[in-house]
DNA sequence: TCTGGGGTCCTCACCCTC
DNA sequence: TCTGGAGGGTGAGGACCC
Protein backbone atom coordinates (compact mmCIF):
# COMPACT_ATOMS: atom_id res chain seq x y z
CA UNK A 1 0.00 0.00 0.00
CA UNK A 2 1.30 2.80 -1.24
CA UNK A 3 0.79 6.55 1.00
CA UNK A 4 1.54 9.04 -2.23
CA UNK A 5 -1.71 9.19 -4.06
CA UNK A 6 0.01 8.51 -7.37
CA UNK A 7 -2.22 5.95 -8.80
CA UNK A 8 -3.88 7.64 -11.64
CA UNK A 9 -7.35 6.34 -13.12
CA UNK A 10 -8.92 8.10 -16.27
CA UNK A 11 -12.28 7.55 -17.30
CA UNK A 12 -13.87 9.47 -20.61
CA UNK A 13 -17.27 10.46 -19.61
CA UNK A 14 -20.05 8.79 -21.85
CA UNK A 15 -17.38 7.78 -24.02
CA UNK A 16 -19.27 5.99 -27.38
CA UNK A 17 -22.33 8.88 -27.35
CA UNK A 18 -19.48 11.87 -26.60
CA UNK A 19 -17.39 11.03 -29.34
CA UNK A 20 -21.03 10.71 -31.58
CA UNK A 21 -21.83 14.40 -30.53
CA UNK A 22 -18.69 15.64 -31.27
CA UNK A 23 -18.71 14.11 -34.67
CA UNK A 24 -22.14 14.91 -35.41
CA UNK A 25 -22.48 18.85 -34.35
CA UNK A 26 -26.10 18.63 -34.78
CA UNK A 27 -26.22 16.27 -31.66
CA UNK A 28 -24.34 18.50 -29.03
CA UNK A 29 -26.70 18.68 -26.21
CA UNK A 30 -28.81 16.36 -27.19
CA UNK A 31 -29.96 12.57 -26.07
CA UNK A 32 -27.94 10.01 -27.17
CA UNK A 33 -28.11 6.60 -27.32
CA UNK A 34 -25.29 4.20 -28.93
CA UNK A 35 -26.13 0.79 -28.72
CA UNK A 36 -27.76 -2.54 -31.28
CA UNK A 37 -30.41 -1.20 -33.26
CA UNK A 38 -32.32 -4.86 -33.81
CA UNK A 39 -34.92 -6.33 -31.66
CA UNK A 40 -32.63 -7.33 -28.85
CA UNK A 41 -30.27 -4.71 -28.85
CA UNK A 42 -28.83 -3.13 -25.48
CA UNK A 43 -27.44 0.35 -25.16
CA UNK A 44 -23.82 0.47 -25.17
CA UNK A 45 -23.82 3.85 -23.93
CA UNK A 46 -26.23 6.94 -23.09
CA UNK A 47 -25.47 10.96 -23.19
CA UNK A 48 -25.92 12.54 -19.98
CA UNK A 49 -28.86 13.88 -21.67
CA UNK A 50 -29.87 10.40 -22.19
CA UNK A 51 -29.64 9.47 -18.34
CA UNK A 52 -31.73 12.21 -17.32
CA UNK A 53 -34.45 10.13 -19.13
CA UNK A 54 -33.18 7.12 -17.08
CA UNK A 55 -31.53 5.41 -20.00
CA UNK A 56 -28.57 3.39 -18.77
CA UNK A 57 -26.03 1.32 -20.06
CA UNK A 58 -27.33 -3.08 -20.93
CA UNK A 59 -30.86 -1.74 -20.95
CA UNK A 60 -32.87 -2.61 -24.00
CA UNK A 61 -32.92 -0.77 -26.66
CA UNK A 62 -36.32 -0.99 -26.94
CA UNK A 63 -37.23 0.26 -23.63
CA UNK A 64 -34.64 2.97 -23.58
CA UNK A 65 -36.95 4.46 -26.79
CA UNK A 66 -39.68 4.17 -24.81
CA UNK A 67 -38.02 6.21 -21.82
CA UNK A 68 -36.46 8.54 -24.22
CA UNK A 69 -38.62 8.46 -27.39
CA UNK A 70 -36.76 11.80 -29.14
CA UNK A 71 -32.76 10.40 -28.47
CA UNK A 72 -30.91 10.05 -31.37
CA UNK A 73 -30.01 6.31 -31.48
CA UNK A 74 -27.14 5.24 -33.31
CA UNK A 75 -24.87 1.85 -33.64
CA UNK A 76 -21.47 1.56 -31.91
CA UNK A 77 -18.90 2.70 -34.77
CA UNK A 78 -15.82 1.02 -32.89
CA UNK A 79 -13.03 2.34 -35.01
CA UNK A 80 -13.39 5.85 -34.71
CA UNK A 81 -13.81 4.88 -31.12
CA UNK A 82 -10.27 3.09 -31.63
CA UNK A 83 -8.82 6.06 -33.09
CA UNK A 84 -9.98 8.52 -30.49
CA UNK A 85 -8.96 6.00 -27.55
CA UNK A 86 -5.32 5.94 -29.49
CA UNK A 87 -4.91 9.07 -29.03
CA UNK A 88 -5.73 9.17 -25.45
CA UNK A 89 -3.56 6.70 -24.22
CA UNK A 90 -0.72 8.52 -26.49
CA UNK A 91 -1.59 10.99 -23.58
CA UNK A 92 -0.97 8.88 -20.81
CA UNK A 93 2.26 6.98 -22.32
CA UNK A 94 4.03 10.69 -21.77
CA UNK A 95 3.28 10.52 -18.28
CA UNK A 96 4.54 6.96 -17.51
CA UNK A 97 5.36 3.30 -19.52
CA UNK A 98 3.04 2.24 -16.54
CA UNK A 99 -0.10 2.33 -18.47
CA UNK A 100 -2.82 -0.44 -17.89
CA UNK A 101 -5.48 0.15 -20.40
CA UNK A 102 -8.95 -1.36 -19.15
CA UNK A 103 -11.11 -0.72 -22.14
CA UNK A 104 -11.08 1.87 -24.81
CA UNK A 105 -12.51 4.38 -22.29
CA UNK A 106 -10.85 3.87 -19.56
CA UNK A 107 -6.87 3.04 -17.94
CA UNK A 108 -4.86 3.26 -14.57
CA UNK A 109 -1.53 5.41 -15.01
CA UNK A 110 1.25 4.52 -11.92
CA UNK A 111 2.52 8.08 -12.66
CA UNK A 112 5.32 7.75 -9.51
CA UNK A 113 6.98 5.65 -12.17
CA UNK A 114 7.24 7.68 -14.86
CA UNK A 115 8.62 10.25 -12.56
CA UNK A 116 5.74 12.95 -13.20
CA UNK A 117 4.12 12.91 -9.69
CA UNK A 118 5.75 11.63 -6.17
CA UNK A 119 3.17 13.96 -4.46
CA UNK A 120 -0.32 14.96 -4.04
CA UNK A 121 0.45 18.55 -5.54
CA UNK A 122 1.99 17.57 -8.60
CA UNK A 123 -0.15 14.59 -8.95
CA UNK A 124 -3.13 17.25 -9.09
CA UNK A 125 -1.20 19.41 -11.41
CA UNK A 126 -0.23 16.30 -13.68
CA UNK A 127 -4.14 15.14 -13.52
CA UNK A 128 -4.95 18.64 -14.56
CA UNK A 129 -2.92 19.17 -17.41
CA UNK A 130 -4.14 16.01 -18.90
CA UNK A 131 -7.98 16.90 -18.82
CA UNK A 132 -6.68 20.19 -20.91
CA UNK A 133 -4.51 17.76 -22.92
CA UNK A 134 -7.19 15.31 -24.03
CA UNK A 135 -9.82 18.07 -24.43
CA UNK A 136 -7.46 19.70 -27.16
CA UNK A 137 -6.66 16.54 -28.91
CA UNK A 138 -9.97 15.20 -28.80
CA UNK A 139 -12.53 17.57 -28.09
CA UNK A 140 -13.70 15.34 -25.14
CA UNK A 141 -13.66 15.52 -21.56
CA UNK A 142 -12.21 13.19 -19.13
CA UNK A 143 -12.76 12.37 -15.36
CA UNK A 144 -9.37 11.73 -13.25
CA UNK A 145 -9.21 10.10 -9.97
CA UNK A 146 -5.85 10.39 -7.86
CA UNK A 147 -5.10 7.78 -4.83
CA UNK A 148 -2.90 6.07 -3.68
CA UNK A 149 -4.65 2.52 -5.03
CA UNK A 150 -6.26 1.03 -8.27
CA UNK A 151 -9.26 0.79 -6.28
CA UNK A 152 -9.36 4.09 -4.65
CA UNK A 153 -8.38 5.83 -7.68
CA UNK A 154 -11.35 4.44 -9.79
CA UNK A 155 -13.45 5.45 -6.54
CA UNK A 156 -12.25 9.11 -7.12
CA UNK A 157 -12.83 9.08 -10.70
CA UNK A 158 -16.29 7.86 -10.35
CA UNK A 159 -16.75 10.37 -7.83
CA UNK A 160 -15.05 13.03 -10.35
CA UNK A 161 -17.56 12.63 -12.89
CA UNK A 162 -18.58 14.47 -15.07
CA UNK A 163 -15.92 15.99 -16.46
CA UNK A 164 -13.84 16.16 -13.08
CA UNK A 165 -11.21 15.76 -10.62
CA UNK A 166 -10.62 14.11 -7.50
CA UNK A 167 -8.04 13.40 -5.22
CA UNK A 168 -8.42 10.96 -2.31
CA UNK A 169 -5.71 12.01 0.51
CA UNK A 170 -3.84 9.72 2.27
CA UNK A 171 -5.47 8.82 5.85
CA UNK A 172 -8.90 9.66 4.71
CA UNK A 173 -10.18 6.40 2.73
CA UNK A 174 -12.06 5.10 5.12
CA UNK A 175 -14.11 7.69 5.97
CA UNK A 176 -14.82 8.52 3.05
CA UNK A 177 -15.97 4.84 1.53
CA UNK A 178 -17.42 4.04 4.93
CA UNK A 179 -21.40 5.29 3.90
CA UNK A 180 -20.47 4.12 0.20
CA UNK A 181 -22.92 1.35 -1.70
CA UNK A 182 -20.97 -2.02 -1.16
CA UNK A 183 -21.49 -1.68 -5.26
CA UNK A 184 -19.17 0.97 -5.53
CA UNK A 185 -16.26 -1.71 -5.02
CA UNK A 186 -14.91 -3.91 -7.59
CA UNK A 187 -16.12 -7.45 -7.83
CA UNK A 188 -19.41 -6.34 -6.18
CA UNK A 189 -21.90 -7.03 -8.54
CA UNK A 190 -26.22 -7.62 -8.71
CA UNK A 191 -25.75 -11.17 -7.35
CA UNK A 192 -23.01 -10.18 -4.36
CA UNK A 193 -24.83 -7.20 -3.55
CA UNK A 194 -28.34 -8.67 -3.40
CA UNK A 195 -26.10 -11.78 -0.79
CA UNK A 196 -25.01 -8.91 1.19
CA UNK A 197 -27.84 -7.02 1.58
CA UNK A 198 -29.92 -9.89 2.62
CA UNK A 199 -27.63 -10.38 5.78
CA UNK A 200 -28.30 -6.75 6.07
CA UNK A 201 -24.81 -4.88 4.86
CA UNK A 202 -25.86 -1.88 2.56
CA UNK A 203 -22.73 0.34 2.93
CA UNK A 204 -18.98 0.13 3.07
CA UNK A 205 -18.53 1.03 6.05
CA UNK A 206 -21.00 -1.71 7.62
CA UNK A 207 -18.86 -4.69 5.48
CA UNK A 208 -15.38 -3.36 7.60
CA UNK A 209 -17.50 -4.04 10.85
CA UNK A 210 -19.01 -7.44 9.62
CA UNK A 211 -15.01 -8.67 10.04
CA UNK A 212 -13.21 -11.20 7.23
CA UNK A 213 -14.30 -14.27 8.86
CA UNK A 214 -18.20 -13.56 8.11
CA UNK A 215 -17.31 -12.69 4.75
CA UNK A 216 -15.35 -15.47 4.10
CA UNK A 217 -18.67 -17.53 5.45
CA UNK A 218 -20.95 -15.57 2.95
CA UNK A 219 -18.86 -15.36 -0.35
CA UNK A 220 -16.67 -17.78 -0.24
CA UNK A 221 -12.38 -17.65 0.72
CA UNK A 222 -11.02 -15.39 -2.14
CA UNK A 223 -14.00 -13.27 -2.88
CA UNK A 224 -14.66 -12.78 0.86
CA UNK A 225 -10.97 -11.76 1.87
CA UNK A 226 -10.77 -9.40 -0.93
CA UNK A 227 -13.69 -7.39 -0.16
CA UNK A 228 -12.94 -7.01 3.56
CA UNK A 229 -9.57 -5.59 2.71
CA UNK A 230 -11.04 -3.24 -0.21
CA UNK A 231 -13.67 -2.28 2.56
CA UNK A 232 -10.29 -1.28 4.65
CA UNK A 233 -9.20 0.62 1.66
CA UNK A 234 -6.07 -1.61 1.05
CA UNK A 235 -5.68 -2.98 -2.08
CA UNK A 236 -1.37 -3.29 -3.26
CA UNK A 237 -2.39 -4.51 -6.98
CA UNK A 238 -0.05 -3.25 -9.49
CA UNK A 239 -0.34 -1.27 -12.42
CA UNK A 240 0.42 -3.92 -14.90
CA UNK A 241 0.76 -2.45 -18.68
CA UNK A 242 1.25 -5.42 -20.80
CA UNK A 243 -1.93 -8.29 -19.95
CA UNK A 244 -1.40 -11.68 -22.29
CA UNK A 245 -4.81 -12.36 -23.53
CA UNK A 246 -6.17 -15.54 -22.29
CA UNK A 247 -9.26 -16.44 -24.61
CA UNK A 248 -10.88 -15.36 -28.13
CA UNK A 249 -14.04 -15.63 -28.63
CA UNK A 250 -17.21 -14.55 -30.97
CA UNK A 251 -20.67 -15.11 -30.16
CA UNK A 252 -24.25 -13.78 -31.76
CA UNK A 253 -27.36 -13.03 -30.87
CA UNK A 254 -29.90 -13.77 -33.44
CA UNK A 255 -33.10 -11.39 -34.26
CA UNK A 256 -35.42 -14.51 -33.95
CA UNK A 257 -34.40 -18.23 -32.17
CA UNK A 258 -33.14 -20.56 -34.53
CA UNK A 259 -35.02 -23.48 -34.53
CA UNK A 260 -33.50 -25.38 -37.85
CA UNK A 261 -30.69 -28.08 -36.55
CA UNK A 262 -29.15 -27.53 -40.00
CA UNK A 263 -28.89 -23.68 -39.91
CA UNK A 264 -27.55 -24.14 -35.99
CA UNK A 265 -24.61 -26.21 -37.54
CA UNK A 266 -24.14 -23.50 -39.96
CA UNK A 267 -23.92 -20.60 -38.10
CA UNK A 268 -21.65 -22.73 -35.37
CA UNK A 269 -19.11 -23.05 -38.11
CA UNK A 270 -19.32 -19.48 -39.41
CA UNK A 271 -18.66 -18.77 -35.41
CA UNK A 272 -15.66 -21.20 -35.54
CA UNK A 273 -14.30 -19.32 -38.97
CA UNK A 274 -14.33 -16.31 -37.41
CA UNK A 275 -12.88 -17.35 -34.08
CA UNK A 276 -9.87 -18.35 -35.93
CA UNK A 277 -9.49 -15.12 -38.03
CA UNK A 278 -9.41 -13.47 -34.39
CA UNK A 279 -7.31 -15.98 -33.32
CA UNK A 280 -4.75 -15.99 -36.05
CA UNK A 281 -4.81 -11.21 -36.05
CA UNK A 282 -4.06 -11.82 -32.50
CA UNK A 283 -0.98 -14.15 -33.20
CA UNK A 284 -2.22 -16.78 -31.25
CA UNK A 285 -2.99 -20.40 -31.20
CA UNK A 286 -5.25 -22.25 -28.75
CA UNK A 287 -5.92 -25.20 -27.14
CA UNK A 288 -9.51 -25.62 -25.51
CA UNK A 289 -12.67 -24.79 -27.62
CA UNK A 290 -15.69 -23.80 -26.20
CA UNK A 291 -19.07 -23.64 -27.54
CA UNK A 292 -21.82 -21.47 -25.83
CA UNK A 293 -25.45 -22.19 -26.20
CA UNK A 294 -28.18 -19.56 -25.19
CA UNK A 295 -31.64 -21.54 -25.60
CA UNK A 296 -34.93 -19.30 -25.90
CA UNK A 297 -35.39 -19.69 -22.25
CA UNK A 298 -32.00 -17.81 -21.75
CA UNK A 299 -30.77 -20.32 -20.30
CA UNK A 300 -27.24 -20.67 -20.86
CA UNK A 301 -24.87 -23.45 -21.24
CA UNK A 302 -21.17 -24.30 -22.60
CA UNK A 303 -19.62 -27.17 -23.58
CA UNK A 304 -15.32 -27.49 -24.19
CA UNK A 305 -13.11 -29.67 -25.49
CA UNK A 306 -9.02 -29.99 -25.07
CA UNK A 307 -6.91 -30.61 -27.91
CA UNK A 308 -3.65 -32.74 -27.72
CA UNK A 309 -2.11 -29.13 -28.64
CA UNK A 310 -2.81 -25.82 -29.69
CA UNK A 311 -4.01 -24.79 -32.89
CA UNK A 312 -4.84 -22.30 -35.28
CA UNK A 313 -6.39 -24.56 -37.54
CA UNK A 314 -10.19 -23.39 -39.22
CA UNK A 315 -11.12 -27.13 -39.87
CA UNK A 316 -9.89 -28.32 -36.52
CA UNK A 317 -11.95 -25.66 -34.13
CA UNK A 318 -14.65 -26.39 -36.57
CA UNK A 319 -14.59 -30.07 -36.20
CA UNK A 320 -14.39 -29.50 -32.58
CA UNK A 321 -16.99 -27.05 -32.29
CA UNK A 322 -19.24 -29.41 -34.33
CA UNK A 323 -18.80 -32.25 -32.28
CA UNK A 324 -19.91 -30.46 -29.28
CA UNK A 325 -22.81 -29.10 -30.77
CA UNK A 326 -23.62 -32.71 -31.00
CA UNK A 327 -23.87 -32.97 -27.41
CA UNK A 328 -26.48 -29.90 -26.89
CA UNK A 329 -30.50 -30.37 -27.33
CA UNK A 330 -31.44 -26.78 -29.16
CA UNK A 331 -35.02 -27.95 -29.11
CA UNK A 332 -37.12 -24.88 -28.23
CA UNK A 333 -35.15 -22.67 -29.84
CA UNK A 334 -31.79 -20.74 -29.88
CA UNK A 335 -30.93 -17.20 -29.48
CA UNK A 336 -27.20 -17.15 -29.09
CA UNK A 337 -24.40 -19.02 -30.65
CA UNK A 338 -20.84 -18.51 -29.66
CA UNK A 339 -17.32 -20.09 -30.28
CA UNK A 340 -14.49 -19.75 -28.23
CA UNK A 341 -10.55 -21.04 -27.48
CA UNK A 342 -8.80 -20.55 -24.38
CA UNK A 343 -5.62 -22.20 -22.86
CA UNK A 344 -3.79 -19.66 -25.76
CA UNK A 345 -0.25 -19.97 -26.74
CA UNK A 346 1.85 -18.57 -29.27
CA UNK A 347 2.58 -21.45 -31.25
CA UNK A 348 0.90 -24.16 -32.81
CA UNK A 349 1.83 -28.15 -32.02
CA UNK A 350 2.38 -29.09 -36.33
CA UNK A 351 0.44 -32.25 -35.24
CA UNK A 352 -2.85 -30.52 -36.94
CA UNK A 353 -3.47 -33.12 -39.77
CA UNK A 354 -3.50 -35.67 -36.74
CA UNK A 355 -5.88 -33.95 -34.82
CA UNK A 356 -8.30 -33.46 -37.84
CA UNK A 357 -7.73 -36.81 -39.18
CA UNK A 358 -8.74 -38.31 -35.57
CA UNK A 359 -11.82 -36.20 -35.04
CA UNK A 360 -13.07 -37.45 -38.10
CA UNK A 361 -12.48 -40.94 -37.54
CA UNK A 362 -13.78 -40.68 -34.57
CA UNK A 363 -16.86 -38.66 -35.89
CA UNK A 364 -17.81 -41.27 -38.36
CA UNK A 365 -17.04 -43.79 -35.99
CA UNK A 366 -20.42 -42.20 -33.70
CA UNK A 367 -22.53 -41.54 -36.69
CA UNK A 368 -21.45 -45.25 -37.73
CA UNK A 369 -22.94 -46.03 -34.10
CA UNK A 370 -25.95 -44.01 -34.15
CA UNK A 371 -26.93 -45.03 -36.96
CA UNK A 372 -30.58 -43.12 -37.60
CA UNK A 373 -30.73 -40.25 -36.31
CA UNK A 374 -26.97 -38.77 -36.84
CA UNK A 375 -25.52 -36.72 -39.11
CA UNK A 376 -27.32 -34.38 -41.63
CA UNK A 377 -31.14 -33.78 -41.35
CA UNK A 378 -33.23 -33.89 -44.72
CA UNK A 379 -34.36 -30.82 -45.98
CA UNK A 380 -37.72 -31.73 -44.98
CA UNK A 381 -36.89 -31.19 -41.35
CA UNK A 382 -35.94 -27.77 -41.92
CA UNK A 383 -40.15 -26.82 -41.21
CA UNK A 384 -39.20 -23.75 -39.05
CA UNK A 385 -36.63 -22.69 -41.38
CA UNK A 386 -39.23 -19.50 -42.38
CA UNK A 387 -38.83 -18.17 -39.22
CA UNK A 388 -35.16 -17.33 -39.41
CA UNK A 389 -34.69 -16.26 -42.79
CA UNK A 390 -34.36 -11.98 -41.82
CA UNK A 391 -30.81 -11.60 -42.07
CA UNK A 392 -29.93 -14.48 -39.06
CA UNK A 393 -27.05 -12.66 -37.05
CA UNK A 394 -28.48 -9.39 -34.83
CA UNK A 395 -26.57 -7.57 -31.84
CA UNK A 396 -25.13 -4.97 -33.18
CA UNK A 397 -24.07 -4.08 -36.88
CA UNK A 398 -20.58 -3.73 -37.93
CA UNK A 399 -19.54 -0.15 -38.26
CA UNK A 400 -21.85 1.26 -41.28
CA UNK A 401 -22.11 0.40 -44.67
CA UNK A 402 -24.13 -2.20 -46.95
CA UNK A 403 -24.84 -5.75 -44.92
CA UNK A 404 -21.94 -8.14 -45.92
CA UNK A 405 -23.20 -10.96 -47.73
CA UNK A 406 -23.78 -14.24 -46.21
CA UNK A 407 -22.14 -17.17 -47.04
CA UNK A 408 -24.50 -19.89 -46.29
CA UNK A 409 -24.25 -23.16 -48.67
CA UNK A 410 -27.97 -24.08 -47.80
CA UNK A 411 -29.19 -20.82 -49.59
CA UNK A 412 -26.66 -21.06 -52.30
CA UNK A 413 -29.24 -22.62 -54.87
CA UNK A 414 -31.98 -19.78 -54.17
CA UNK A 415 -32.33 -16.71 -56.87
CA UNK A 416 -30.20 -13.66 -56.38
CA UNK A 417 -32.31 -10.81 -55.64
CA UNK A 418 -31.72 -7.82 -56.34
CA UNK A 419 -29.77 -6.66 -53.44
CA UNK A 420 -30.98 -3.03 -51.96
CA UNK A 421 -28.06 -1.17 -50.50
CA UNK A 422 -28.39 -0.86 -46.59
CA UNK A 423 -27.84 2.56 -44.05
CA UNK A 424 -27.53 1.99 -40.83
CA UNK A 425 -28.07 4.95 -38.58
CA UNK A 426 -25.34 6.68 -37.72
CA UNK A 427 -23.01 5.69 -40.49
CA UNK A 428 -20.61 7.83 -42.38
CA UNK A 429 -21.40 8.71 -45.91
CA UNK A 430 -20.11 10.83 -48.65
CA UNK A 431 -21.98 12.36 -51.45
CA UNK A 432 -20.45 13.71 -54.78
CA UNK A 433 -22.01 17.00 -54.18
CA UNK A 434 -22.76 17.54 -50.64
CA UNK A 435 -19.53 16.21 -49.32
CA UNK A 436 -19.64 14.30 -45.74
CA UNK A 437 -22.40 13.23 -43.68
CA UNK A 438 -24.32 10.78 -41.69
CA UNK A 439 -27.14 9.06 -42.01
CA UNK A 440 -29.94 9.81 -39.78
CA UNK A 441 -32.13 7.20 -41.00
CA UNK A 442 -33.71 5.16 -44.33
CA UNK A 443 -36.47 2.92 -45.09
CA UNK A 444 -38.94 2.65 -47.71
CA UNK A 445 -36.47 3.21 -50.78
CA UNK A 446 -35.04 6.32 -49.04
CA UNK A 447 -31.91 7.21 -46.84
CA UNK A 448 -32.16 10.74 -44.92
CA UNK A 449 -28.39 12.19 -44.74
CA UNK A 450 -27.65 15.03 -42.73
CA UNK A 451 -24.50 17.01 -44.01
CA UNK A 452 -22.10 18.03 -41.01
CA UNK A 453 -18.51 17.20 -39.55
CA UNK A 454 -16.48 17.62 -36.61
CA UNK A 455 -16.53 21.77 -35.92
CA UNK A 456 -18.79 22.82 -38.19
CA UNK A 457 -22.33 24.25 -37.34
CA UNK A 458 -25.25 21.41 -37.11
CA UNK A 459 -25.99 20.68 -41.11
CA UNK A 460 -28.34 20.56 -43.78
CA UNK A 461 -30.86 17.43 -43.78
CA UNK A 462 -30.97 15.99 -47.25
CA UNK A 463 -33.23 12.94 -48.58
CA UNK A 464 -31.93 10.15 -51.55
CA UNK A 465 -33.04 7.04 -52.86
CA UNK A 466 -31.01 4.55 -51.11
CA UNK A 467 -29.27 3.47 -54.38
CA UNK A 468 -28.17 6.71 -55.38
CA UNK A 469 -24.68 6.26 -56.82
CA UNK A 470 -23.79 9.72 -55.88
CA UNK A 471 -23.86 8.46 -52.02
CA UNK A 472 -20.94 6.47 -51.06
CA UNK A 473 -20.61 4.89 -47.24
CA UNK A 474 -17.26 6.53 -45.88
CA UNK A 475 -14.60 6.57 -43.08
CA UNK A 476 -15.30 8.53 -40.10
CA UNK A 477 -13.67 12.10 -39.95
CA UNK A 478 -10.97 12.94 -37.26
CA UNK A 479 -12.54 14.84 -34.52
CA UNK A 480 -10.48 17.57 -34.10
CA UNK A 481 -8.36 19.35 -37.19
CA UNK A 482 -8.61 21.02 -40.32
CA UNK A 483 -11.05 19.98 -43.33
CA UNK A 484 -8.92 18.76 -46.55
CA UNK A 485 -8.21 21.39 -48.73
CA UNK A 486 -11.41 21.60 -51.71
CA UNK A 487 -13.57 19.94 -49.67
CA UNK A 488 -16.85 21.43 -49.69
CA UNK A 489 -17.73 23.12 -46.48
CA UNK A 490 -20.36 20.42 -44.92
CA UNK A 491 -23.73 21.44 -45.13
CA UNK A 492 -23.34 25.10 -43.52
CA UNK A 493 -26.03 26.44 -40.89
CA UNK A 494 -29.65 25.99 -41.41
CA UNK A 495 -32.85 26.03 -39.22
CA UNK A 496 -33.14 22.37 -38.04
CA UNK A 497 -36.02 20.76 -39.97
CA UNK A 498 -38.23 18.12 -38.93
C1' DT B 1 -41.09 -6.13 -27.04
C1' DC B 2 -36.97 -7.37 -21.68
C1' DT B 3 -31.94 -8.95 -21.18
C1' DG B 4 -25.16 -7.52 -26.40
C1' DG B 5 -20.32 -8.78 -26.93
C1' DG B 6 -15.82 -9.84 -25.35
C1' DG B 7 -13.43 -10.74 -21.78
C1' DT B 8 -11.48 -12.44 -16.64
C1' DC B 9 -11.62 -14.94 -12.46
C1' DC B 10 -13.46 -18.16 -9.16
C1' DT B 11 -15.69 -22.38 -7.51
C1' DC B 12 -17.10 -26.93 -7.72
C1' DA B 13 -17.35 -31.63 -9.41
C1' DC B 14 -15.19 -35.39 -11.36
C1' DC B 15 -11.48 -38.33 -12.89
C1' DC B 16 -6.94 -39.92 -12.79
C1' DT B 17 -2.37 -40.67 -10.90
C1' DC B 18 0.81 -41.15 -7.34
C1' DT C 1 -3.28 -56.01 -2.79
C1' DC C 2 -6.30 -52.60 -1.09
C1' DT C 3 -7.45 -47.98 0.48
C1' DG C 4 -7.44 -43.11 1.20
C1' DG C 5 -5.66 -38.55 0.47
C1' DA C 6 -3.43 -34.99 -2.18
C1' DG C 7 -3.10 -32.69 -6.23
C1' DG C 8 -3.43 -31.72 -11.19
C1' DG C 9 -6.22 -31.51 -15.38
C1' DT C 10 -10.57 -30.89 -17.31
C1' DG C 11 -15.33 -29.38 -17.81
C1' DA C 12 -19.21 -26.53 -16.47
C1' DG C 13 -21.33 -22.64 -14.59
C1' DG C 14 -21.71 -18.20 -12.26
C1' DA C 15 -20.41 -13.49 -11.23
C1' DC C 16 -18.43 -9.53 -12.69
C1' DC C 17 -16.40 -5.75 -15.67
C1' DC C 18 -16.54 -2.28 -19.50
Amino acid sequence: MRAAPTILHLDMDAFYASVEQASKPSLRGKAVIVGGLGPRGVVATASYEARRFGVHSAMPMAQARRLCPNGACLIPRFSLYRAVSDVVMALLRELSPLVEPLSLDEAFVDLEAGGTAFDAESALETGQRLRADILAATGLNASVGLAGSKMLAKVASEEAKPDGLLLIEPGTERALLAPMSVRTLPGVGPATGEHLRRAGITTVGELAEAGEDELVRMVGRSHGVGLYRMALGLDDRPVVAERDAKSVSVEDTFDVDLHDRVRIRNEVQRLADRCVHRLRDSGHSGRTIVLKVRRYDFSTLTRSETLRGPTDDPAVVREAAARLLEAVDTTGGVRLLGVGVTGLADYTQEDLFAQSMAAEAEAAAEAASAGEGGAIEPAGAAEAAGTGGAGGSGGPAGPGGPAEAPERAELADEPEPARERRWAAGSDVRHAVYGPGWVQGSGVGRVTVRFERPGSPPGRVRTFRVDDPELEPSDPLPLVGEPAAGEPAAGGPVPEEG
